[in-house]
DNA sequence: TCCTTTACTTTTGAATTGCAAGTAAAATCA
DNA sequence: TGATTTTACTTGCAATTCAAAAGTAAAGGA
């Protein structure tokens, strides 16, 4: 991680925020999975272990893309959600869906989703960003 | 890495191939700063080790992301270049320059870039990728 | 009061990384 | 032609990070 070093480089800088392969399918499970509680993260498909989801959440935090809060009045259950500098990466990663589809032969995007993305992409970005709206 | 999975997220996949920082750094310098050479790779400025570098060169070899030639008739010298698969990411990388040019408060992007992508991001990619067409 | 839920932390061994040095073959130089 | 340099790596080793599993602590619910 190079926060503070002389290396300014724009891609440098997005690397060091999501350029770890957990950080991004946290992120995509709380834009497009709707998770928002630390069990639901730690039931990814991939199988984060538990030590590495919390540190991401962490390190996700401290680097501005999620929010920490309480769940409901007084209880001991967070809600992590995105924040705006979060949601700006959704075209950023809206590309990634498409070269993903394009190029894995086995890809199971769903084809109504990238139908969708294909037709009008940053219309598909404002809709997952509007479900984030009121928070 | 999942490559034979169940797992086909297009997301996941696409993290397979680039989702380690000193992979897309690699690209990064292949498609905008000119590298070729191993030597050229290895001298970056976020300094990257030369064991790393090797393995990632076959990494992104055997993810059909570059290709290695010889350089020049009969020669023990290398020349590493794009294939397609990897020009293909050039909308991706180029959300990823944006994103980090935004948030970065003392980014050391080129004005002179930002505004050229913010005016035409795919007329942008087009002229990246001319200059590797005639390979 | 005991059990469950939730969000972690800890432990341990394995894998990966960073750093430095070494190597091997071809090309260039003297 | 022999010596040096260039180029593209490999090797060794200590340190960090990771994955997997188990443990923990506080709050809520039965």
């Amino acid at each position: 991680m190079n926060t503070d070093t002389l290396d300014r480089c724009p891609i440098s800088y997005t690397l060091d925020h999501v350029g770890d392969r957990w950080s991004l399918l946290i992120l995509r499970d709380m834009l497009f999975g709707g998770k928002r509680h630390y069990d639901e993260f730690a039931a990814s498909p991939e199988g984060i272990s538990t030590n590495i989801l919390a540190s991401r959440l962490k390190q996700l935090e401290a680097g501005g893309m999620i929010s920490k809060r309480q769940y409901q009045e007084n209880r001991r259950r967070y809600v992590y959600l995105p924040t705006d500098k979060a949601l700006d990466l959704l075209p950023m990663i809206i590309e990634m869906i498409q070269w993903g589809a394009r190029h894995d032969p086995h890809t199971g995007a769903p084809p109504e989703v990238t139908a969708a993305i294909r037709k009008d992409p940053a219309g598909f970005a404002a809709t997952v960003r509007e479900k984030f709206s009121s928070q």
